[in-house]
DNA sequence: CTACTTGCAAAAGGTTTGCAACCGG
DNA sequence: CCGGTTGCAAACCTTTTGCAAGTAG
């Protein structure tokens, strides 16, 4: 469980100021066990149930956007026309379920990958994902 | 290349009426020597331009939501905010470059997966697709 | 003829933006 | 105080939809 010292110091390292909104999403964020898979909706269903303070929706999008660039979070693809993020940064792949629109972790060892291409000149690799889509059986 | 009597042809498997947006439409995607990557709006101009008929936007839509439920086209993931499509649907892989927001075939023999996870419960895998994401070096 | 298609414009869904009020350092 | 941040509403962009008119079989 992260203290909301830590959680402060992740913001400013990232030259975030800590706000009251900020600390609140974080904490929704960060401080859990398992890794969080969210989308900006439900970020905010997160945030604003309860008797906690009102986040405006473009608070939401401007700290995921702000945590997405600071390397907190990372946006997972998909071919939903929302974005997904993930509050694991460690390289991992997912399974993407189009029926119920959700998404699971894999397992780290279970997918190895052999070999990988070089990229094209001037270009360097900034990221890889694996993602396996699920049908019903 | 791809004649109009094969064009029809493969309409008709799918059971799609071959009026002549559809058939413009097949001309343009699968009449090419490479595969084509696209979205709604650079199909719309590629079919647009010059003096052919005039397609509207929501029979771009149409068609390409019809081909790819017929498996004439398939959906590429990317995180961007709008759906991008491939004419190549044997499986292969991409790189993405968000900064140009432009994909490209990554040979299949370039990618070796020597490892893939079993699906969970009751669910089979529809696809499998590695993204690799560019920046500049 | 009849059912499937098209095209237009309006609506929807997700995200971004302009700007005044607010607040952390 | 100053400059970063928030919140609201309007704007934006992509995609979907309702419906009247058109067309393939």
């Amino acid at each position: 469980m992260q203290q909301k010292k830590e959680i402060i110091n992740k913001l400013r390292s990232s030259n975030l100021r800590p706000t009251k909104q900020r600390i609140l999403i974080a904490k929704k964020l960060f401080d859990r066990k398992k890794t969080f898979h969210f989308t900006a909706e439900t970020l905010n269903q997160a945030v604003n149930k309860k008797g906690d303070i009102k986040i405006s929706l473009a608070t939401i999008y401007n700290t995921v956007e702000a945590f997405k660039k600071a390397g907190h979070i990372r946006e997972i693809l998909t071919n939903n026309s929302k974005s997904y993020y993930d509050t694991n940064i460690k390289s991992h792949h997912h399974f993407y379920d189009s029926e119920s629109k959700k998404l699971t972790d894999i397992d780290y060892q279970d997918v190895i990958l052999d070999k990988i291409p070089n990229p094209p000149k001037g270009k360097k690799i900034k990221d890889l994902e694996v993602v396996i889509s699920l049908q019903n059986k």
